[in-house]
DNA sequence: CCTTGACATTCCACTGTGGACGGTGTGCCA
DNA sequence: TGGCACACCGTCCACAGTGGAATGTCAAGG
């Protein structure tokens, strides 16, 4: 009956903390999920007036500079927990940069190279800033299941940047 | 000039090996880039249709059971080229699983490790299925790259739902 | 007083997802 | 030989996701 789609059932999740605005919504969310889970402004408001329409938020008195507080409803509440119950789909990985490579006999040798560089730096930094936030200690072990995910993805990415050049140049 | 997105522009490189229907193609992606870019039926007619009409692609003459070949035009193959030579954004992932982990206080620790293990299950299929392709000799070194890829993600997967038990109950 | 910058929302064009629907040749088997 | 299953081939639609442009508001500081 309920049937939300993970974005907005984030939001629900979100408003469990308390009432809170589309901008605070965005914010909290690219903190707690946005390694993992994108989104974006514009979904956000767009979601949050279609959980109003169905009555699982309600939308409190509006504050200064045209804030729209939204408070969680019992559908709401019903909505997330029933969501949260069904097992969530497989996960969706979409790499422009292996599309580059798949068709990188199109491609010059050094070019290629340029682009994995580019990308091995991005790698290293998120690694580097995932290990920094498990050492400062996760809030809680949900988040640090997750941060453990970040790890072993970007340390997986790492690894196969090195046997790349393997792999493309004959061995 | 040009401004391709990663879809289109993929749609140009198949049709770098001849004319090729809406179908074929989306045939042809499934099996080339399906595993790490995903796209619809809907989304390779719509973006064929917009091919045409920038005259990158041409129709051919329409063949039995209302099958429409398109082939590359010299713009096209001009536009893949130069697609190409742009450097890749950086990659998506959206994974559920981690979503419903992340929320996963509200949620019944015996669940939790359902969704787990049916997950570690998909996960050890495409691994295995990665190796066999691998073994079975990968059509080109480009394609080998992509396939290594798949198999340090996978692997990457599976180890971190190795540790997930010890992280979720405390250690 | 004025500027800068965080706060807060709206709107839009385009891209991506997935299901429903409809029609057409081919090959098989009853 | 008649029919039926199935692969082939395409359209359409509603909804979800992306990213940039535009707009306005309050607070703090020079």
């Amino acid at each position: 009956m309920a049937d939300l789609n993970p974005t907005a059932a984030s939001l629900l999740g979100f408003l469990h903390g308390g009432e809170a605005s589309g901008y605070e919504l965005v914010h909290t969310a690219e903190q707690l999920i946005g390694d993992f889970w994108t989104l974006t402004r514009s979904q956000v408001y767009r979601e949050l007036a279609a959980l109003a329409g169905r009555g699982l938020v309600e939308a409190g008195p509006a504050g200064p500079r045209s804030r729209q507080p939204y408070r969680l409803t019992d559908e709401g509440r019903a909505a997330f927990a029933a969501w949260l119950a069904e097992p969530p789909g497989s996960e969706q990985i979409r790499y422009p940069l292996l599309l580059t490579i798949a068709f990188g006999s199109a491609l010059d040798r050094d070019r290629l190279t340029e682009f994995i560089d580019g990308h091995r730096a991005d790698h290293e930094k998120r690694l580097a800033d995932y290990r920094e936030r498990v050492a400062a200690g996760a809030p809680d072990r949900f988040t640090e299941a997750t941060l453990a995910f970040g790890i072993r993805y970007e340390e997986a990415v790492l690894a196969w940047m090195d046997e790349l050049p393997a792999i493309l140049d004959g061995r």
